[in-house]
DNA sequence: ATAAAGTGTAGACCATGCTCTATACTTTCC
DNA sequence: GGAAAGTATAGAGCATGGTCTACACTTTAT
């Protein structure tokens, strides 16, 4: 598909998803048979990779530590303990995020038992 | 206390301070006793405020939100009721930045079994 | 008294992640 | 065939959250 329909499946912009293939996160291939341009072909797959992408976005991720790590994960050349440990460190990050997430939110449950309690905190 | 302990105690630099004192994240005061010069005086209070700061900020929260919270918290000018209602706003969206991250882990979990039975993904 | 260290303000600069504009070409639709 | 819409590339601009430099002044230590 062309990136405009990619941009409407996928519900990211054409130019954010240019932004995108210029840091290497996707990546469109030219058609070589068509000879008149050189628009890029899409591919289905990408989006579900482009889903991934947005899920590691919201969790917190860079989309440098996202293109490693689907770049990783997609290339097959990585011997299965490798990349094992790779998606291990990554949960294990967010078990960190969410840990940090749940203390942050008993402090704000304190706030409110102060904020009851006292009026000022 | 004067910028530098403040730094030290907060384990935050002073550039960083100032910073955050430009967006009136933290706010230090003049002690108009002394005519010399116009350093400010930081109040001990603020190293519970900066360590909420650095939490908030782990847990995701733009500099922008977290001064807005605190500012509310902080200022005793708001019904009690509004108060509590910011803290449960901000516990509602903690709560679901948590719920984000366990799917992302789920999604890291499903890659790994992939991975393992596959080889590649 | 003078050097070193600290303080204040202003503004430049940087990385990230977009977002938009300009330019030029291609395709599609009427 | 000509306008409208789509595509590609390059580069400017923007918001966030710092980070650093320059400059002028004050305080502290020797």
């Amino acid at each position: 598909m062309l990136i405009n329909e990619l941009s409407k499946r996928s519900g990211v912009t054409v130019h954010t998803l240019r932004y995108y293939e210029n840091i290497g996160l996707i990546q469109g291939k030219v058609n070589e048979a068509v000879k008149s341009n050189n628009y890029k072909d899409y591919d289905e797959q990408l989006l579900d990779r482009i889903e991934m992408i947005k899920e590691a976005k919201e969790a917190g991720f860079t989309l440098a530590e996202i293109k490693h790590l689907l770049d990783r994960l997609y290339s097959g050349h990585f011997p299965v303990n490798e990349q094992l440990q790779i998606v291990d460190a990554k949960i294990r990050e967010i078990e960190a995020k969410i840990i940090q997430l749940k203390q942050v939110k008993k402090l704000l449950e304190q706030v409110k038992k102060d904020v009851r309690n006292g009026g000022c905190v």
